[in-house]
DNA sequence: GATGTAAAGTGAGTATAATCAGTTTTGACT
DNA sequence: AGTCAAAACTGATTATACTCACTTTACATC
């Protein structure tokens, strides 16, 4: 009622402004969005090169390029900087996992892989995964639980799609979430609990099973 | 062969120090623990009353009368000191609990009242419980590792005596292990996540109603 | 008791995550 | 163009976990 801007009411326009347009993104949205992306880019690359413990706000902030105050502005913590960085790239392999089920003949082994998949993923930084970890236990800001949420939806959903298909399974938003637990807690064992790979993913296998074909076992 | 001191071995003995006797703890031992214990319990109270983040390590070195030096000679970092507070009085918490194991008619129902039980100690300081959830996930020092096996330790072997007394239960060990996770995943739904309890507690107590009766449910 | 030495203790100092009072930029309206 | 308010930005400053060069204490040996 009061945005509408047809096509020829450049009334108060710039010259130079004329392929932009008045309405959706803005100059300022989209900057702040440019410069979120060279925020997020630059703690990436300092987190990989360092660490995170070495990596100073300091840094990432001449490394983007802004004042350290600015930063703040960007992210809530340090910590919500980490997150920042892995949550795109966490969803984009999780949906890339789920979009290629593996063919496998029984359910539980089909989840195995989906979650060694997901943990070969964690493998090429077990440190980053690690921090990560932690720092995903307990999300102090509302933004960060909503990136949180997001991924958590993303594994939930193609869990339960992979295990509803099963026809055998009942109740297939509960299998996944304990499927989920399950293979949560490995991770911990894992990353946290500083036990062997294979070791982990072994219980896990059979824990799958016992989920999956109950108490009785495969006799 | 060589500690040997029958009851005659005094030879250069003070004649002040009889009872201690040469070997065993030893003054400077002794010392050394009492500071410990007064470490801690300074730690514990100001956590309590005002919250881990807004205790400052000056306080606590102040609370237990040395100086900020000497705190660090003990914990190895503030969030050490978590841990320290809280080992002893979780192990005696679930001890407790499983010397009085619930007597109710299924292994489930079993289970969840103990789940509960426990769930009851972390509401009682759930800031705290988040804290020490997000602390203990990644274990930093060998110290703190060898505390968390000691409580995992004895809630496994807990658990695993509860399950393996149902004569129904296959593997003991590993349906031990998945009901922990589940337990685990909940509280960190509860108190990370912010979901309120009584819904994580019932999505367990479905849970662990497949873990134990399988796939298809109580019909 | 005197002496040497290793353990324990100390607090001023350091590094750095996060803040905030002040400055600059943006863009709508005249 | 000129004006104004709001948004974005800034880096000097603050708060505090942790360190380290030095001092003090404990105790074995003479």
């Amino acid at each position: 009622m009061e945005r509408e801007s047809g096509d020829g009411a450049q009334i108060g326009m710039m010259p130079g402004e004329a392929d932009t347009g008045l309405a959706a993104p803005g100059r300022r949205e989209r900057n702040k969005l440019a410069k979120r992306a060279r925020i997020v880019a630059a703690a990436r690359d300092l987190f990989r090169r360092q660490g995170f413990a070495d990596t100073t706000t300091q840094q990432i902030a001449d490394a983007a390029d802004i004042g350290t105050g600015t930063l703040f502005l960007y992210a809530r913590s340090k910590e919500d900087l980490l997150v920042m960085v892995f949550r795109d790239e966490m969803l984009e392999t999780v949906r890339a996992i789920f979009a290629d089920p593996p063919r496998l003949a029984s359910l539980d082994a089909r989840l195995l892989a989906v979650f060694n998949r997901m943990a070969d993923y964690h493998a090429d930084d077990p440190d980053l995964a690690r921090l990560l970890l932690k720092e995903l236990v307990v999300p102090r800001s509302e933004a960060r639980r909503s990136d949180v949420d997001e991924l958590m939806d993303a594994i939930y959903d193609g869990l339960t799609a992979m295990i509803a298909a099963a026809p055998q399974v009942r109740n297939p938003a509960i299998v996944a979430r304990s499927a989920f637990a399950l293979y949560y807690f490995a991770l911990l064992s894992w990353l946290g609990a500083g036990q062997d790979r294979g070791w982990c993913m072994r219980l896990l296998r059979e824990q799958l099973s016992h989920l999956i074909n109950g108490n009785g076992a495969d006799d």
